[in-house]
DNA sequence: GTTCCGATGTACT
DNA sequence: GTACATCGGAACG
């Protein structure tokens, strides 16, 4: 799947058609079932007070990775979209667990199965995905991601953990999927959409 | 089940 | 010094 095609588009629009991809990293990795978006207008982006030598690759062209460190000790992988804003970019944070299970057993330790790639730190983990992953093109391999192949239904609430903008709905989920990072408000009106992708 | 804590890079006040 | 897009383990009920 062509780049640009996949991710030249708002973060919005980007985050939610990512539900249901494959990503994968050296053969390793599996379906994209969590995600939040961010750009330049959000005061809880990284790129929201401009370039920085951290958050350069969000600056940079789309189908780019942005990896950086959190607290000191956890990876966050990032997919960097829309060339028409800069500093849009969307943080993968859950993955269902498909392919190359075992070496994700031995970099996660004993992790239960559900809990391998459910959380930002934890799928960059189980991945191997670091440092050495930031400003990395998408496409080909080693680092890919796989569109899906047929419509899924998508949730949306506000993202987790973050102080700004914390209205904002921009947080993006397999509906009703065992492997999210923390599950979705229960239908309290309006705070959860279904999507069709 | 929940809450609290420690680990400690990077940007900002 | 403080906040932060976090996680895992200890301590508690």
């Amino acid at each position: 799947m062509d780049a640009a095609h996949l991710f030249d588009h708002p973060a919005d629009v980007v985050a939610r058609r990512l539900i249901g991809a494959t990503l994968l990293f050296h053969d390793v990795g599996g379906r994209v079932v969590e995600t939040e978006a961010y750009d330049a207008t959000d005061p809880a982006s990284h790129s929201f007070r401009g370039p920085t030598k951290r958050n350069a690759p969000m600056f940079g062209p789309p189908g780019r990775a942005y990896v950086y460190r959190i607290y000191g000790l956890h990876w966050c992988f990032n997919v960097v979209c829309d060339a028409s804003s800069a500093g849009s970019a969307v943080l993968i944070r859950a993955l269902e667990p498909s392919h190359g299970v075992e070496g994700m057993r031995q970099r996660r330790g004993a992790a239960p199965f559900p809990a391998l790639c459910a959380g930002p730190g934890r799928l960059c983990q189980a991945l191997g995905i670091g440092e050495a992953v930031n400003g990395a093109r998408i496409g080909p391999f080693p680092l890919e991601i796989k569109s899906a192949d047929a419509p899924v239904d998508v949730v949306q609430g506000v993202r987790v953990g973050v102080r700004h903008a914390a209205d904002v709905r921009r947080r993006f989920g397999l509906a009703g999927s065992p492997f999210l990072s923390r599950p979705f408000p229960p239908v309290p009106g309006s705070q959860v959409a279904v999507i069709c992708a």
